[in-house]
DNA sequence: TTAAATTAAGAACATATGTTCTTTTTTGAG
DNA sequence: CTCAAAAAAGAACATATGTTCTTAATTTAA
């Protein structure tokens, strides 16, 4: 009895992949991507994970030469308890270090990254995010604007959250100054403005334009003084310092991920009603790839 | 939701041991021992492994304060899924989630915006990051490929990386299939991917045909399997999971930011110089603002 | 378009698992 | 030593799990 291991196992499942048959293949890929919960859970449990009846998980352990189910799972669950150590803190950090010049560069960026993100999000606290979130809500028309590098986390926030919030619009949305696509903003309108140091000046100016023209500010930044007579209503301030000559934006992206989670959430039924459809649209269109399944009755 | 975690449960169970009668103590102290195991096995197996009845499980269970078994087992099983992702407990998360609604859904968004950054910088090892950094400052051209989402981290990736980099190029860099931009890529060049699910077709398609160009393949995603017959050189997996229904990018984004630090302190004295020159740019165009400091002397 | 082959779901089954209840054994106070 | 209390084992039970067999859907080839 030759015992295969996990590794051998999952080079096996990959290289053979697009060969199978669309539920083996959606079961395939879940092992390839969550071996762990494969070895745990029982046949049953990753079934419906998987989206796929019980039995495929008994055809596919088939297809790679195996009698039973169980045979099959094994190596994951061997593996589990072998090479599972539990490393409590960040010890895997320091042994980075523990590697020439390069480990010590790497090592930097790590800590410097966790830390950005850990002190960015402790600066979100709830209370800003239902003001802001609330503001949002509110408005009439809710503007994302940001230049250049902060340009895609505006993209980002702009293409997932206008899911949920069809009036989110991002500017620029042409490959123009950006307060020519902000010239109606009004009263009832929010500004919600992403920059990190250094801070552009069409970005100032396009502030200065809103806060004009009555709308209300919001400004996530490093910095609440980003220009002159700038004065954002609403200010939620990121950490950006970095160990290189350029602003680290990693807990900007953290800031505006919570920020969309808690829009969606506090979206309810309409957004998860505008969400369904822009799901049914994508699988209609084809835009994406997923493992297909036939259509039952 | 305070999950006790499995180091304090085993920290607990120690301590208390003394005080156990016979056959509880012999099951503690498998349980001390043996963490994954009793985290793997059914009740009966480590009831048998431990040569006591069932029901000692059970009562001892109960006597640590939990009303049914799979309580009792369920944080060594975690343990063995997330291997290595605990995050500090934070106190300051447990502290939003005590006001209401609105506390719960932000402090998960919290919750999971680190975990998904942790882990997926711990699965970028030191290895994996030299090997890409090499074939990146080794190629004649880097494409950067994303769609969609993912497009604000190419675009983020190359506005920053550019500046070390100038061989950098995003894809698409024009309103068009990825393709056609690509038609040129040849032996000597790679192309960095990033895609997080749902994979758009255009990515994979684009992967394709760099492959059969005979380019270097990087692919950083939260899967290996994106798509029929994609097979990269290289691959950095990313966690992506969410707790609302889409991905969640921060995992991706600092993992390459990290890749960047990289990138430019391996850059040398070319990257430094080029960095200059971008920074006199802007000083002289006026694209930036900044405060400026009274001169000193 | 039809027929055969492949693939997937569903139902049914034997076994395994966690739980509970009962009985037996052990412990300890008087 | 006796007897009550605690602990452990054993038996019985409902549910869960992996497997198999049957039926339905889908693909492929003619």
């Amino acid at each position: 009895m030759t015992k295969i291991s996990r590794f051998q196992l999952i080079e096996d499942i990959r290289n053979g992949i697009d060969d199978l048959p669309f539920s083996l293949k959606s079961a395939a890929k879940y092992i390839v991507d969550y071996p762990n919960d494969f070895g745990l859970d029982t046949l049953r449990v990753s079934a419906d994970k998987i989206s796929v009846s019980p039995n495929s998980l008994v055809r596919l352990a088939q297809r790679y030469g195996f009698e039973r189910f169980d045979a099959f799972r094994e190596p994951f669950r061997t593996a589990l308890v072998s090479d599972s150590e539990v490393i409590e803190d960040h010890q895997w950090i320091s042994e980075i270090e523990n590697h020439g010049e390069g480990g010590i560069y790497h090592a930097q960026a790590i800590n410097n990254e966790l830390h950005i993100i850990s002190r960015s999000l402790h600066l979100m606290t709830l209370e800003r995010v239902e003001e802001i979130a609330t503001c949002i809500q509110q408005s009439k028309n809710c503007y994302v604007l940001a230049m250049r590098a902060s340009y895609a986390l505006a993209y980002y926030f702009h293409y997932v959250g206008r899911m949920a919030l069809p009036k989110l619009q991002l500017v620029p949305k042409y490959m123009s100054n950006p307060m020519d696509e902000l010239v109606d903003i009004g009263k009832e309108d929010v500004l919600l403005a992403i920059s990190i140091a250094p801070y552009s000046v069409e970005t100032i100016e396009a502030i200065r334009l809103a806060q004009e023209h009555g709308a209300t500010i919001i400004l996530i930044s490093d910095s609440e003084v980003i220009g002159p007579n700038v004065k954002p209503d609403h200010f939620l301030k990121v950490a950006a310092f970095s160990t290189h000559e350029f602003s680290c934006f990693g807990g900007a992206m953290a800031v505006l991920e919570c920020l969309l989670s808690y829009l969606i959430k506090k979206g309810g039924k309409k957004a998860k009603e505008r969400i369904k459809n822009y799901e049914a649209m994508r699988d209609q269109t084809g835009a994406y790839w997923k493992p297909k399944r036939p259509r039952i009755r």
